[in-house]
DNA sequence: TGAGTCACG
DNA sequence: ACGTACGTGACTCAA
């Protein structure tokens, strides 16, 4: 048999560190709580243990910790944000029925000591499973150690058994408690013998076996004269040390292995404590079920407006649909959700003499131009409605030619303002954490999802199904709208995200021509010149093998060959263009592996890539994803059209194959600098402001306010300095990176920093101001008030820290500039249709807008989006956009 | 599935 | 003394 005894304390430790610090939306931190159930995940799944349990430090001091002063001050003080997490990490394991111990006075380790002893004696097997290395030396025949280390995000494992113990450090597990003795452990504070580190510990260890044998043979054994002195003089501390490294197994425990037999978890309170927690993952990952559940509150009532006092109507007449028509005409908002095909449309919200009337509208179940009529009267303006992810419904919507107005809420879009960096937005989730209650899974009927001819009461359980999402969205509503209100987001919503919606279902659909044939011609070159590199690679390295495996690369490269190695990565060498670019001298082989890594990207992201998503009518539609940023801006997927090449020659002839249809031309507007533009207004410099007053090069200018020369004595070196930080200062960059990034000391990048400042010195007060406000709120926003959470700035662990630092500095600069150019959008499409033209949207790329038009139209089009883009807000500094036309992306832009 | 790499603003 | 710039998405390999 087989027993895990977990050292609670040290693996949530691990857990906290390793991973990004994570909470609810009420505040409540959860990553130790998460990390500490995945390791415990993984080790059931690997192991297997009959028995489990997991003990806990208990702080009361004893003789022990009172023999040197100072003892255990390091681990005194736990983080606030970890401290909190422990009762509820016991909460957790009581609902899974894992025993704990802990006793008075005692730590985890002397618990685990003892239960492993007790294993033992009853002929069982002990399995230690921390991240303490103190606990090696209780490894035996029968207790094995498993040490957690976590590196980078990543928690491994490693088993330690006598033998492994042996030939990682030279001598019995039980002589760890020498070797600590001599060398001591600053994190447990006890010292040890001063002068003696690990490596001499080790080799007297090795040599002498033990601080006893030591000091027995003290006068007979070859020492180093100092070391000699060293340890004489620290007979005491070694002999203290000794007792402290020592890890009890007597301590006065109640325990029987037999009672830590595992036990099936208490799955509905499991359950309701990872929703509260809101471990989705977790939830599928331990196979827990939401009915073994009680409803909540909301919940019931949801239920009951289902199933009670509320009426199912699936209409299919015209006399059963005309009151329900009228009915949500009148309504001051209905939830509609519909299939992706339309088939099936809910909508909630209806009352009528106090009897709530929910509907399920199936088309097939209706006469066509019946059914086409609820369409017409539902999607129009008259009709105020909620939906969740209204952009995919408007999608829809277009395709039938019916409006996308009268749309007043989006669940998903209000919890994505609410919380940006959530990352899930699916309608049950938020039901679970906005309301706290459970939304039946979805019911799908064969295939289609409300098949002609089904039973009456099969059909009634889809549609009470469908129609419980619905008046999730409606409950969903009512919950968000106080708290958007709240966080002084309502008008960013109802003005910008919202309005928003439609364009982008509109420029989804309209999509971007691409020159298919231009493209394929393109592939063929591309795979011509693959194939000559592949070549080239394998001549010039004197072997054939897979240049795209990092892993084969670097071997070839740095085993094989020779080549200085650069950085490494987590497993092996880093063969990066940047660390290749450094190696282009040292041998022909690299250039070649520099080409083919640039042609594949280019033929298998683009031209393979956008080959395949091209539609029928010959155009690329992509995604615009609304609710992924963590600071506002849009993203694009399938395919990602926000980072086609340009940078490159080769590269830039990706954007000769977006063109316009015949008669068209693209028009190409972009910002000039609006990030650099938004930081002088927001940090309100007065040096920054005059520069884009006076307009000219703002990198050029910089540079003279820096160095102190007139304009005209600015040198290129000059130039590109100044651009690399004003383009660093938005990210909050440090005086490394820009060493890193110009190639120059530390000393040197910090100077120029400094020269900056001075100069600057509104734009060094703004950033600590911004920083230390977010600390205060919680939050980092825009000028629009687009929030951020950021609990990473009050986090203890410095790169967590720091990193929320940095994006406090960002977040406002690149939010606000998305908040910006999506107003711009939605102005310049709401003006083409007034001003009756034809040109429409097609892609957006952060500062970028591009409008297809008919050539007639270009000027008219170009100056209009221009001057939307302009005036979208007054700034301190002006906004500048530039606006180029032509029949390719590539010479519109 | 995660890591590494690389394309964009 | 830390370890190092913000925000994305797609493709490929290797486990």
């Amino acid at each position: 048999m087989k027993l895990m005894v977990l050292d609670g304390h040290s693996l949530a430790n691990r857990a906290f560190y390793g991973i990004k610090l994570l909470s609810t939306r009420d505040g409540q931190y959860t990553n130790a709580i998460y990390g500490f159930l995945t390791i415990l995940a993984k080790l059931l799944e690997d192991e297997h243990p009959d028995a489990l349990c997991v003990t806990f430090d208990r702080k009361a001091p004893t003789f022990r910790h009172l023999a040197f002063e100072g003892y255990k001050a390091n681990r005194q003080g736990m983080p606030e944000e970890l401290h909190q997490q422990m009762p509820v990490l016991k909460e957790v394991l009581s609902a899974m029925r894992v025993p704990m111990y802990e006793l008075d006075g005692w730590e985890a380790d002397d618990l685990m000591g003892t239960i492993s002893r007790r294993c033992e004696e009853q002929g069982w097997d002990c399995m230690i499973v921390t991240g303490d290395k103190d606990s090696l030396q209780l490894v035996t025949d029968h207790t094995t150690v498993k040490l957690v280390t976590t590196r980078m995000g990543r928690t491994t494992t490693q088993n330690m058994t006598p033998a492994a113990f042996r030939e990682q450090y030279g001598f019995e597990p039980k002589k760890l408690v020498d070797l600590k003795a001599l060398m001591g452990d600053s994190s447990d504070n006890y010292p040890g013998v001063k002068g003696i580190g690990e490596k001499s510990a080790m080799s007297l260890i090795q040599n002498y076996g033990s601080v006893a044998e030591i000091y027995a043979n003290f006068d007979s054994i070859q020492l180093k004269p100092a070391q000699r002195r060293r340890l004489d003089e620290g007979r005491e501390d070694a002999k203290l040390s000794y007792e402290l490294a020592t890890i009890r197994c007597d301590a006065p425990l109640d325990f029987k292995p037999e009672d830590n037999l595992r036990k099936k978890p208490e799955n509905a309170r499991l359950y309701q404590l990872f929703c509260r927690l809101e471990f989705n993952k977790l939830i599928d990952r331990f196979g827990l079920t939401p009915e073994e559940v009680p409803p909540e509150e909301d919940a019931a009532a949801e239920q009951e407006m289902v199933e009670g006092t509320c009426t199912i109507v699936i209409p299919e007449s015209a006399q059963e649909l005309e009151p329900l028509l009228e009915g949500w005409q009148s309504a001051a908002c209905v939830s509609v959700l519909a299939l992706p095909d339309l088939s099936v449309v809910a909508v909630d919200g209806l009352e009528q003499e106090e009897v709530h009337i929910g509907a399920v509208v199936v088309k097939n179940r209706m006469e066509e131009g019946l059914y086409r009529r609820f369409l017409e009267v539902l999607f129009s303006d008259k009709v105020t409605k909620a939906t969740h992810r209204a952009k995919e419904l408007m999608n829809v919507l277009l395709g039938e030619n019916l409006s996308t107005q009268g749309f007043v809420f989006d669940t998903a879009l209000g919890a994505y303002l609410l919380n940006p960096t959530a990352g899930s937005y699916e309608l049950g989730e938020l039901f679970q954490s906005y309301c706290g209650g459970q939304l039946a899974a979805p019911v799908f009927l064969e295939e289609h999802a409300f098949p002609e001819g089904v039973e009456q009461t099969e059909l009634m359980e889809a549609a009470g199904a469908m129609l419980s999402h619905a008046a999730a969205v409606g409950a969903l509503g009512e919950k968000m709208g106080p708290k958007l209100e709240e966080c002084g987001l309502m008008e960013l919503y109802n003005t910008i995200e919202l309005p928003l919606c439609p364009v982008l279902a509109e420029m989804e659909r309209a999509g971007v021509l691409v020159d298919r044939r231009a493209l394929e011609d393109f592939g063929v070159m591309l795979t011509r010149g693959i194939n000559a590199a592949q070549r080239s690679v394998y001549e010039q390295a004197g072997v054939e093998f897979n240049i795209n495996s990092t892993k084969q690369l670097g071997e070839v490269l740095f085993d094989k060959l020779q080549l200085p190695a650069g950085k490494k990565t987590t497993r092996g060498y880093s063969t990066s263009a940047e660390v290749l670019d450094k190696l282009r001298g040292f041998h022909p082989v690299v250039d070649a592996v520099l080409e083919y890594r640039q042609l594949t990207k280019l033929n298998s992201t683009y031209v393979q890539g956008l080959t395949k998503v091209i539609g029928a009518d010959g155009r690329i539609h992509t995604s615009f994803q609304n609710t992924v940023t963590a600071t506002g801006r849009l993203s694009s997927t399938e395919p990602n059209l926000q980072n086609i090449p340009v940078r490159t020659e080769l590269g830039a002839e990706m954007r000769k194959m977006f063109i316009a249809a015949p008669g068209n031309v693209l028009v190409d507007a972009d910002y000039s600098q609006i990030e650099l533009r938004l930081l002088a207004h927001m940090a309100d410099d007065k040096n920054m402001i005059q520069s884009f007053c006076s307009g000219g090069d703002i990198h050029a200018a910089t540079a003279a306010q820096v160095y102190g020369v007139p304009l005209e004595q600015v040198t290129k070196q000059m130039r590109s300095s100044s651009k690399a930080i004003n383009f660093g200062i938005v990210y909050g960059m440090s005086a490394f990176s820009l060493s890193q990034d110009l190639h120059i000391s530390v000393g040197e990048a910090k100077a120029y920093m400094d020269k900056y400042f001075a100069n600057f010195s509104g734009v060094q007060q703004y950033q600590k101001k911004v920083v230390e406000q977010a600390k205060q709120d919680g939050y980092a926003a825009t000028l629009m008030g687009r929030r951020r959470w950021l609990p990473e700035l009050r986090s203890t662990n410095f790169n967590l820290r720091s990193f929320g630092q940095r994006v406090a500095m960002n977040m406002p600069i690149q939010g606000t500039a998305a908040d910006i150019i999506k107003l711009a959008m939605i102005r310049v499409q709401n003006r083409l249709k007034a001003e009756q033209l034809k040109g429409r949207l097609v892609l957006q790329v952060h500062d970028e807008l591009i409008v297809e038009c008919p050539e007639a139209e270009a000027e008219q089009v170009a100056r209009l989006v221009q001057q939307e883009m302009e005036h979208v807000v007054e700034l301190k500094v002006p906004l500048v956009a530039e606006a180029q036309i032509g029949h390719s992306w590539s010479d519109a832009h």
